[in-house]
DNA sequence: TCTTTAATAGCGTTTTACGCAAGCGAAGTA
DNA sequence: TACTTCGCTTGCGTAAAACGCTATTAAAGA
């Protein structure tokens, strides 16, 4: 009888629908199902009736339901004291790029700051590529990241916004821009003879080379770069073509320096959000982070 | 954030002592330092304070546990209501030996009754040994067994009574009687002439042949048979000398058919109780058997 | 009859919990 | 001062639980 049976019963209750309560739950549908298996064992009796095209509540259900929203409620009412109350020991610890932080996360941790002012942060900048491994091993508990191709198992993520993956240029005539411009006018761009600077590592790298191998393209690599910063700044000074998300070509302070590329079939567009692990997201300190952003950027669909 | 984590806390709380609590748990140490640790860091707060001979509650703590008395109440609350308000989908199974039904069983049924009259059991009776197999494979709800000299990890076990194991012979006059006479005025008994009915496999199985390897004893096995009834009805007609428990030689219809050899240094005493897989006994009804049995049994020490 | 939808069951894998034993600091003892 | 005891924590290996993927089953709609 944990809260977290509960709060999948609850969905369940409310949907009516074990497929749609998984997808809103971010787990499977089997997850869902044996949950509620669980929980009805531990009841002894069952709390939903399935006839195979519908699902309604027991009447046990029912009462289960009453007990179940006030058994959250009360959990949650002790969170909101003892995490407010208390003299909160620990800070929150976020890892983010240079970018991240003063455009996702400037709104959030302004809204942090009325509600909770006692909670503190501490922000590590550095490659959005390497934040989900320190989420990982536990070196900080959050970090702004691009939704990673597959979202490891222990791993909570919450999506803020979208930005286009975005192929970019100098904005100064120079020779690269130049041959951009030729190629754009021949209706293909020559990838082959330009140079290209790219992401060392990372969910970027990866759709660039799936990108490039759906294209049979094989490039001409100047630089394998950490940090789409970094990248925006090689391009700027006319050293080749690059990619990064559109936030950090608009963000970057060299915005006028380069230009965006467009294309008929362009990159894909990205997922930038927040991950930490499920067990971090357990303390209340974490979790308010977590929810504030949540609400900060509501519905990024 | 579930009950058995909340448990744990409520008992720490009132002994103050993590080994103690650990004792009455039937968990390690470690286990219960770890469950309040894990405790602690999902309330994000220290709730006990340790300066290493004295445990204290600290405030959060003391929050904390007004929360969860509440919460387990209200727990405890919704199982009454939907345990016995409800329509009692299942009943209980439960397994034990013939002797147990009338001994043990009797005053536990007799006082179910009483409080739980919905309550069905269904009974399944058979050699002693095989109880436990029978619960860990999920056949029967319950058994009423002899302490296994290792509880597996997902077993539970409720001690009920202490019976010594004891040897028998057969109490009429015949040549087995006669030579365990025999040897008892020597003063010691000729183990090794004397034909021994023996269990066929089980706790008391075990403890015999440890009882026998550390006396360095061969014995004359006669016959290896299941379930220690079957051995004091082999032993009152004569065929060898038998071991079982007192209880059983006592309460057998053929009590007077067989006497006791008493010894110096006797074979071990049994602790006889329920078991049933932890699993299980979420389900209210198991439980509720569990804790008839246990207040109509208490503390055998 | 075939397809679609939705829950459950089997199987292999990951994650979590546990017990054991070692560690370690403070208090008691010789 | 050195040694022992007490009691909580920690590292490590193992056992159990939970999960996701995929197959299965069953009903409803085309």
């Amino acid at each position: 009888m944990d809260t977290r049976a509960l709060s999948v019963f609850l969905s369940v209750a409310e949907t009516l629908n074990f497929s749609r309560s998984g997808q809103a739950l971010h787990m499977s549908v089997s997850a869902v199902s044996r949950t509620v298996a669980r929980l009805e064992q531990e009841v002894g009796q069952p709390l939903f009736e399935r006839d195979r095209r519908r699902v309604t509540l027991t009447r046990a259900g029912n009462e289960f339901r009453e007990y179940a929203r006030r058994s959250l409620a009360d959990w949650q009412q002790l969170q909101r004291k003892l995490g407010s109350g208390g003299e909160l020991a620990g800070e929150v610890s976020l890892y983010c790029s240079v970018t991240a932080t003063y455009t996702l996360l400037a709104p959030i941790l302004a809204a942090l700051r009325g509600t909770h002012p006692s909670l503190e942060i501490m922000m590590h900048t550095g490659d959005q590529a390497d934040g989900i491994g320190r989420v990982l091993e536990g070196q900080d508990d959050l970090a702004v990241t691009i939704c990673p191709l597959n979202v490891p198992p222990r791993l909570e993520y919450l999506p803020l916004v979208e930005s286009p993956l975005q192929f970019c240029m100098p904005a100064s005539n120079c020779q690269v821009r130049e041959r951009v411009l030729a190629s754009q006018d021949d209706g293909r761009i020559d990838w082959e003879a330009l140079p290209l600077i790219v992401p060392e590592r990372g969910t970027t790298k990866e759709l660039l080379d799936d990108w490039l191998r759906e294209r049979d393209v094989r490039p001409q690599i100047y630089a394998q770069v950490a940090g789409h910063e970094a990248i925006v700044a090689m391009v700027s000074l006319g050293l080749g073509i690059g990619i990064a998300p559109q936030l950090v070509i608009e963000s970057s302070g060299l915005g006028s320096g380069v230009d965006t590329i467009s294309l008929e079939q362009g990159l894909p567009s990205l997922s930038i959000g927040l991950a930490a692990l499920r067990q971090r997201l357990a303390s209340p300190l974490v979790r308010a982070l977590w929810e504030v952003a949540g609400q900060t950027y509501p519905d990024p669909v």
